[in-house]
DNA sequence: ATCCGCAATCTTGGATCCAATTTGCGTGCC
DNA sequence: GGCACGCAAATTGGATCCAAGATTGCGGAT
């Protein structure tokens, strides 16, 4: 339903505020706010602005379609151009954003059958990582994990509760330690990870207790039954991020 | 276009060899002659920066553990540092180069354990990308892979050896027209493709049917058969990849 | 009145310049 | 003689400045 959003009111920029005031805000106040939360000291600046920025397009604060312009951008979040090319540089390798020849950057959408393919690909990766973690499991990391999958399902806002999860699915395949694996499921959920969070405070919660599910099958060493899990649990949130973008599909094409 | 590029200094890099052993030397000329191939017309020369590096590591001219100096590379290329900053940044996205703090970057190395990782993974994304080409396969993709199949194995050389296989496997898993499918198979490519390289100039060409064993099963419809054909190279390549990982492990660690 | 072309302005991309941090080396002290 | 502290040089990262290209708006011509 929309509406509800605190800054969602960014989509509406599309293509008449452009010229006006637009050069400089739509997002700027939601943008500064995520700006401040990442104030911290970081060793560089443009690793700041990277996160800033992600967390942003993940939130929903720089919508699908959205342009980025450099210098407001970099305004807003106080730095220079430079790192603010560096930060788009790396997202647009994330899959994140698009840089159009010399016309600037945009925020990429995701087509329904993109992420369709990206959950596809994700029941393949992550039952075989989950398979391969569940052959090293100890039960310190079952300790760890239901106690991230309490805090994963107690989290409600946005950007914490995608971290919550992904703090839970790094101890569930931590065990195997396989790097490469788990940065191909990171880079995966990174894609879908706005959709999800926009079905997350739309739709309900039905999936509270797949994760205690989840833990209690792997604790058991039940691969089929974990994977089985899994499975269900991915096409479920699948489906309702399928479900919600072919239902706004049409307003936010471009 | 008539650019005459300054070309100037270009062998600056000897100014110094206090104590380079195996670390920053010998790689000018040889990424010289790489610049000059790709110094045709790029709209952005940040672009052209990032793929001649990434050439130069595919093909073993910057070397695993090779310490990149931005100023080095920016005057061997014959471009500013900003753009090489840009090639890096991608090229650590892309898995190939690993920026510590601000000691600068150094081209990333493949454990053994990384390599057999990748063809695991490999071999449940390729798998189920065929599965998925195959439904949508058509009678002009088939000759067409059976030609790029014939270049693919006549190719020897090293960059275009990668290339052609590259535009092979593109024709084959092209047909189920996913995207992100495939640019998960082609990171995980990007990653092993010079230890590939190197085994290929080093071993034996035994592989050299299994293109044509894999289109005739294509062209049969016979998924299994093909799935099978597949995997079996994928894991005769891996095989061969760790062996050689090991092989030379303890010498080209640092 | 509409369409094509030109020009001005805005925005990206690149280069040079400056600061901050790290590293290597020298000296002094233990 | 060895280790530690400090200084100096080099290299990375950031900011400001400059050029190139694209888009848009305006004007003229058909």
């Amino acid at each position: 339903m929309p509406g509800a959003h605190p800054s969602a009111s960014l989509v509406a920029m599309s293509e008449r505020e452009t010229r006006t005031a637009g050069a400089s805000a739509p997002s700027a106040e939601a943008l500064q706010k995520l700006a401040g939360r990442h104030q911290a000291g970081y060793r560089s600046v443009g690793t700041m602005a990277y996160d800033i920025l992600r967390d942003a397009i993940l939130d929903g604060t720089l919508a699908p379609g959205q342009k980025l312009r450099q210098e407001t951008l970099a305004e807003t979040i106080g730095v220079s151009r430079l790192p603010v090319r560096s930060a788009l540089i790396q997202l647009e390798a994330d899959g994140l954003v698009e840089f159009h020849a010399r016309r600037g950057a945009v925020v990429k959408a995701l087509s329904a059958e993109q992420a369709r393919e990206v959950y596809d690909i994700r029941v393949l990766l992550e039952i075989d990582a989950l398979r391969h973690s569940m052959d090293e499991m100890t039960p310190e990391r079952i300790v760890r994990l239901r106690e991230l999958g309490r805090t994963a399902d107690a989290e409600e806002e946005g950007a914490d509760f995608v971290d919550a999860r992904t703090q839970f699915y790094a101890e569930l395949y931590g065990a195997a330690a396989r790097p490469v694996h788990w940065e191909m499921i990171e880079q995966l959920r990174l894609k879908v990870g706005r959709y999800v969070l926009g079905w997350r405070l739309v739709g309900g919660g039905d999936h509270g207790h797949s994760h205690e599910e989840l833990v209690a099958a792997v604790e058991a060493g039940d691969a089929d039954a974990a994977a089985e899990v899994l499975r269900s649990h991915l096409t479920g949130v699948r489906d309702a991020v399928l479900a919600m973008l072919s239902a706004e599909g049409g307003a936010a094409a471009r």
